[in-house]
DNA sequence: CGGGATCCGAGAGGATACTG
DNA sequence: CAGTATCCTCTCGGATCCCG
């Protein structure tokens, strides 16, 4: 995912793909391992960070700085609203934007869709690699 | 992705988190860098493995390392129909099954999105970052 | 509680050389 | 041409400690 890549690093160090194609680090941002399961999640309704990062982890657990992280590269893409209460102790709420809302229901149709296929893939797996080991 | 993760492993080491939801380690498969952009080349039409090779590099260059690995897990999934010719010099072409289209369908959705909210994601980009030199 | 800073291991991913 | 094998680098991501 390269969360922070763009934040200390020398121009001569920058990967210069990614002038070719710019959307494509967005579209990297938004199907990262962490990426969709918070886009999905959030798609349910809005979470604080603590709440969102148990949620996160019933389907895979996640450390804070990665949750952290891939939040914040969310919210900078436009795709996340933190909003931020001045009370003690803290309290952060993340939703998605309507910009987010389309992404994440499209990231969510493709996890939709391949939780139905799974019988297929893993028909596909064995035939796979009982051809290998004959091999 | 982890691409070769389930070739030599110990139980012990193994992700108990992925029994969990196995549909998504297949998801990581389809939306890896890699993945992503195989997917979406072989939609266009078959390719030869060196043809797919400088097809995907004008996005972003892959080794062939990575583009290998690719190809074989997306195989083994059922997404990617590998069709070797026994000659001399070889000649391999790749194509999508009927479940891979499916798949490659859904992500190259994704990715023309992308493309087509990169103006708000910039601009949302843009706010973001002044807004924080200014904090 | 919601983060930031730092250290560190493991694995992704590239370069090169070699094979059929 | 289509891989395989090896080595090496870099960064992803977890653990830990810190602060407001």
């Amino acid at each position: 995912m390269t969360v922070s890549a763009e934040v200390a690093e020398t121009p001569a160090r920058r990967d210069v793909s990614e002038a070719m194609c710019p959307s494509r680090l967005v579209l990297e941002h938004v199907t990262s391992r962490w990426g969709v399961l918070v886009l999905i999640e959030l798609l349910d309704r809005p979470y604080r960070f603590s709440e969102l990062r148990r949620a996160v982890g019933r389907v895979k657990p996640v450390s804070e700085k990665m949750l952290i992280q891939t939040l914040q590269t969310l919210e900078r893409d436009g795709f996340v609203h933190r909003d931020a209460k001045p009370v003690i102790p803290p309290r952060v709420d993340y939703s998605l934007t309507d910009l987010g809302r389309e992404a994440a229901e499209q990231v969510r149709g493709l996890a939709r869709w391949t939780e139905a296929r799974m019988g297929e893939v893993e028909k596909a797996r064995e035939l796979y690699d009982q051809a290998k080991e004959k091999g």
